[in-house]
DNA sequence: CTTTGGCACTCGTGTGTCCGGAGTGCCAGG
DNA sequence: CCTGGCACTCCGGACACACGAGTGCCAAAG
């Protein structure tokens, strides 16, 4: 159904089309590309082409455009690799290189993605509930104030002042320090409520009241409501390609404000070596119709901290996006892992 | 020069050009406020108010509209302050009632602003600089490896490890607790540079290489490079006014990614109680010359967090706005003041 | 069976013209 | 100083038209 040749021309239109942003021809086509048949020819291959819903045309006259079908079967059979530029190698490592703590990668990458491949970029903060405890801290500010601060693997540090309802001496506090910093030292995530079961048996009597109602807000803070966090940059990078978006900007804008949706997004679990695209319609978020996202996973050798990514026009240069993307993921894994 | 119904006019093209986004002709004008004179009459005002600049129009036979000057005196003398409807009142008491911590506070707030006055809103964090100490935390992580936490009276939590030249001992951390503590509680961020100077030649001479530093490090993270951070959104909200930038959203949109331009925006210190506007050419920022920026500063009732404000088009209801703005900066201030 | 050139057809776009309406500026009279 | 009248400007929409790009189809050639 389906021969090399024409498979051939769809890669040549969506190569075309992404470039100039404008319906390709069959004439420009077979000059442009060394096909070695006529424009009639390419004519027939392109009608088959639209038969099976890979390219249509705006109007009777006009040249053809790839649909998202189209774009989909070109990510997934016909785009070759890209390599990584050299300037663009140098820039990645030029920009991430002094980095002072997380914050600081998280802002440098997501600034460098947008700058790397002119589109938006969604950087993930490690994921709390895949990571584990490196320290937790619990100062004693007032007598019935304490501090929590939780520090992770991945270097992100959480902190949270609660109100206890009654009163604890410095001593006390040493003791729940201690008592939770053991058992927790180390632990992953989402590990912590078992870990902590046996608490309430094992401390003095004389705390207990209050170390189950700290524990219950430990467990609530830390555990079941992991705030994830993302980091959003180049949303002016939007612009560049408004033509793109007929006269909705709108509602992409939108729905890049909403944390929930960039969660959405980037959030679901993939392993750093597959790179996953989401072409238009493909995506669930109403609202980024209109555009296609390119994410992956990023974290150690083994392993996965969260995920980053880039949100563009579905018109976008797949390949070159995804080995960008690919490549600072992979870095800043490394870098993350390292610290 | 110009007298009472000039400026009356004035007021009318500015209240008209706001709501409708149309130039406004001297029929129409003379008909929608009643000022009891023909549209010749109102025609030499216009002509008047043209002459010195306060008015123009796109070409001969279209209706004026006010250029930033116009803008300026509007708002300088002839708009009324507009109250707060019930339902702004209700919004902005619900919205922020639940805040958790400071980080929630500010982005319900900045969230609060953006939806209220359908523009860009931008918070600024409680400055470090103007803040306090309530509690300075030094933990132990491993020998070489310390953290420090420093909490403000604003709720601020900033957080910084640092790695030693040579290890410490518990106890030895304990005293560097002990000393910094005492010399910093409640003290001003800019002082505390004053009162750590005498620290090196009260400290037990064994510990006195690593305090000192020890101190540089802590002078430079939190007084010396006091990290402002600020919140943005209804970035979406440009849209809607997409035509009254010419073509050019994207300045705008690039400059508001630069948190330095933000923090230039609306960190210029001024008091609580004056509402400062930045009418197009007046802003210094290149890029924002086509919007107007409404900000304040909030805080305790004698004193001053930070800022906050919202970026529009030029053509913007400034007495909504300020209002708008006003309100939001008292019942954050009030907030964060009693907690 | 595939490829090719030819040819008629479609249709969007750009151009030119025309016209109505909105708005202005100016002037003479109240 | 205000007002009505009037000529003038100019934008924007409507219409017609020609051009060109591109297609679809067909019959002939490979």
């Amino acid at each position: 159904m389906l021969d090399d040749r024409k498979l051939e021309v769809l890669r040549a239109i969506v190569e075309d089309f992404v470039s100039t942003n404008e319906p390709v021809g069959s004439r420009a086509l077979a000059e442009r590309h060394s096909l070695g048949v006529s424009p009639a020819t390419v004519r027939n291959d392109m009608a088959a082409l639209e038969d099976e819903g890979y390219i249509t045309h705006p109007h009777t006259s006009a040249g053809r455009i790839p649909t998202d079908r189209g774009y989909r079967l070109f990510v997934d059979r016909l785009s070759s690799v890209k390599p990584l530029s050299g300037a663009e190698r140098r820039a990645i490592q030029s920009f991430l290189e002094g980095a002072v703590d997380l914050d600081d990668v998280i802002r440098r990458t997501v600034r460098l993605l947008s700058q790397l491949t002119h589109q938006v970029a969604v950087v993930q903060y490690p994921s709390l509930s895949r990571s584990s405890v490196r320290h937790l801290e619990i100062v004693h500010l007032a007598p019935t104030r304490l501090l929590l601060v939780l520090i992770t693997d991945t270097g992100r540090v959480e902190q949270r002042v609660l109100e206890l309802p009654a009163g604890l001496s410095d001593d006390e506090v040493g003791q729940l320090r201690q008592a939770f910093g053991q058992r927790l030292h180390g632990a992953k995530l989402v590990d912590v409520p078992g870990a902590l079961s046996d608490l309430p048996d094992a401390a003095p009597a004389g705390i207990r009241p209050v170390l189950t109602s700290l524990m219950a807000v430990v467990l609530e803070t830390l555990v079941e409501r992991p705030e994830e966090r993302v980091a959003l940059a180049g949303t002016a990078n939007l612009t560049r390609h408004a033509l793109d978006f007929p006269l909705t900007l709108r509602p992409v804008l939108e729905a890049l404000e909403e944390q929930v949706v960039l969660l959405k997004l980037i959030g679901e679990v993939h392993d750093p070596t597959t790179v996953h695209v989401k072409i238009g319609e493909e995506n669930s978020v109403e609202g980024l119709r209109s555009t296609s996202v390119v994410t992956v996973g990023y974290g150690p050798e083994a392993g996965v901290y969260a995920g980053l990514g880039v949100v563009g026009p579905t018109r976008m240069d797949y390949p070159g996006a995804m080995t960008q993307v690919r490549a600072v993921a992979r870095y800043v894994g490394e870098l993350l892992a390292g610290s």
